[in-house]
DNA sequence: TTTGTTTTAGCAAATTTTTGCAATAACAAT
DNA sequence: ATTGTTATTGCAAAAATTTGCTAAAACAAA
């Protein structure tokens, strides 16, 4: 995880972007809390520290990640939340009734994402999907 | 259209909710807002007229309707959309570099959603599925 | 109809997110 | 090292969204 850190922040400037501090302190806050961080998280845990950070940076610089496909951002349960993006992508399932969260393996996005460049000539972003839907439990009636 | 604010009308007290002016005010706006509305959008429909409408009500009330399954939300180029969820299930592909949304037909989505019940036991809600990526033009440089 | 119960709307305040602008600080080039 | 250019930050204000609480009004039942 510290690994993506390292290869992000080279790539900040290898894109043609400036190195700054407050980038690397969100991308290690990102890393530290492992997935599924909302904005708030990172400001807090930021904040914490010395020189602390603005919540505008917070927001912009997520954007900025997201716009430089290095983060992800998807609505879990009506919150907004980051994630890194990492090699292999990752998917999830989220339950609308109990809002468990689950992996979604990438491999059965493959025929998907195959379909969409033929019908389509689209190249699916699929390193970050979100479905929301009802999980097993749930529907045994254990979430009831 | 109009055919499926009736029959959704009929549904809110068939599920045991009631049926406000208000809910009706927004269903109305959704319809002749013709999809991929923002809540402000349909605010400002509403609050030409007579009795006006606060905007609590709608942000409350398209939560409602989504939590009943009657209009998705979704994130489009940066902005929250609703959607009236109509009988035959449409999906849209958005373009990160231009911002085109197009139409995905359902039946791209079957073996997906089957993989989900096999593998899963989850049951996707797929009526309002979202795919960012870059489209055709953008691809060929047209976008750029 | 009228009455009672309970959901829903409106209001105002809180919270979250975005934006414009001036000051700061990366980075390149000297 | 120093300087210049330009991206990026911080700040403060604006805009968007959510929330708690009370009043209003749907609906069921008399």
């Amino acid at each position: 995880m510290s690994h993506y850190r390292l290869n992000y922040l080279q790539q900040i400037r290898d894109r043609g972007y400036r190195l700054t501090p407050q980038r690397a302190l969100i991308l290690d806050a990102l890393c530290s809390l492992n997935g599924h961080a909302t904005a708030n998280q990172v400001y807090e845990l930021i904040e914490a520290q010395a020189p602390a950070i603005n919540r505008a940076t917070v927001y912009r610089t997520l954007a900025f990640f997201c716009q430089l496909q290095m983060v992800s951002e998807s609505q879990m349960n009506g919150a907004t939340v980051y994630e890194i993006i990492q090699e292999r992508p990752h998917h999830h399932l989220v339950c609308r009734l109990c809002g468990d969260v689950s992996l979604l393996e990438d491999h059965h996005l493959a025929e998907l994402s195959q379909q969409l460049t033929q019908a389509h000539g689209f190249t699916a972003d699929l390193n970050h999907l979100t479905i929301s839907g009802i999980c097993a439990g749930c529907q045994s009636g254990v979430g009831e």
